[in-house]
DNA sequence: ACAGTTACCAAACAATTGTTCGGAGACTTT
DNA sequence: AAAGTCTCCGAACAATTGTTTGGTAACTGT
């Protein structure tokens, strides 16, 4: 209660105490510093109870009011949070993919099938976040199916790019990259619920087989 | 909101105000209830944020110091709930699978990913929370799988009994379980994440095309 | 140099949480 | 009937949470 003290908070790290620094004429600037706080924080303790105001304020560094300028509330933030998650996971899906030549076309979707597991092993409590808050969408009608979908339409990109390269595939495109994606992701899931760590090998490698299935 | 008052809460049904019956000899039988009702209460909001030792209270009608003959921890009681919801989920895939004939192996392997699915689906929360937390078991050994092993034991066992009928799969019993499991889990993910909760026979649909992937 | 805007913060508010302690009431034993 | 035990509860404790209000410092335009 009174360790806050006011002064000097005996945190562990950088105390903060007198106060940090302004900037000026971006105002954006601090919001995406909130969001890093936050997506660190969430690394940290991966259940999305600890993803409290307060904690990203501690994590950001600044006080908890000035958050309430970029976020009116925590529901807000979290749903900034799930969309910057998601941003990251499409960008990384999309990175990998164009390190692979444009020639080949199943690696091109193996490497975003890669990447997308890696992205949810590397930051588990992410991936629940970015899972476990779908449908209540109160707003009327502004965007229908969420960010997953872009991400989606990435791999059914990829699909529709192997059919045009004439390789057969036992579903439709749009069928095969839900397959595909729903089977990574569930297995990134069993792999997290395994007591060893051990091989995030076996993980992508289940992939492999995975789309030896869709395909041929 | 002020409704809790304190001398005497406004609920909705029972208030609960003098105070609730006693029953003797069983004491287990309590625990039971705050199962029950833990699990009921998961229903209603599909956050594990809701799932607090005083709203378990709240919903079991009794007072949050009678959890703790039970229940030395809220971490305790979040363990015995996942306990509970995956005995659950086992118990209804082994019903739904003995509900048919034993000839047809690969339809009991169907029914239990069905049962599966629509256990999912009917309590996303209580999916979430079993999903959640899969590790971080501090206890010295005793188990080491968790009861995620259980269920798929289950499906490695249908598997087996495919093959040992004579059908041949396109990789190993618990191989293929893996895979199905996954998969089945992973495409309820996607569906709980769709904005249109309008087709649940979509998601079946899916699981069996999924399956005619991994036989034949 | 003055006002104006931007960017941030300290402190307080009400509410809720996990957990503990000392009892009550119902039943059994003696 | 007295003592004992089992089962449960009321009330309090300290801590933490989301959110609001009223500022203060930095920087801008004029």
């Amino acid at each position: 209660m009174t360790e806050s003290g006011g002064k000097n908070g005996c945190v562990s790290k950088k105390v903060s105490a007198p106060r940090t620094r302004n900037r000026w004429g971006e105002g954006e600037r601090l919001r995406g510093e909130i969001l890093v706080a936050a997506s660190r924080l969430l690394s940290g303790l991966d259940g999305e109870d600890g993803l409290t105001i307060r904690g990203v304020a501690r994590a950001a560094d600044i006080a908890p009011a000035s958050i309430y300028q970029h976020f009116t509330d925590r529901a807000a933030l979290v749903a900034g949070l799930t969309d910057y998650e998601f941003a990251r996971l499409h960008a990384a899906m999309k990175a990998a993919r164009d390190r692979v030549d444009v020639g080949d076309v199943v690696g091109r979707v193996r490497a975003m099938l890669h990447a997308s597991c890696r992205f949810a092993m590397d930051n588990p409590g992410h991936y629940r976040l970015m899972t476990a808050n779908g449908p209540p969408q109160a707003a009327p009608g502004v965007r229908q199916a969420g960010p997953l979908a872009d991400v989606i339409e990435l791999l059914v990109d990829g699909f529709a790019c192997c059919e045009a390269a004439g390789i057969t595939l036992r579903s439709s495109a749009r069928r095969a990259a839900v397959i595909a994606f729903v089977g990574a992701h569930g297995r990134v899931v069993l792999f997290q619920n395994s007591a060893k760590h051990a091989d995030a090998d076996s993980v992508t490698s289940f992939v492999d087989e995975f789309l030896s299935l869709v395909f041929a």
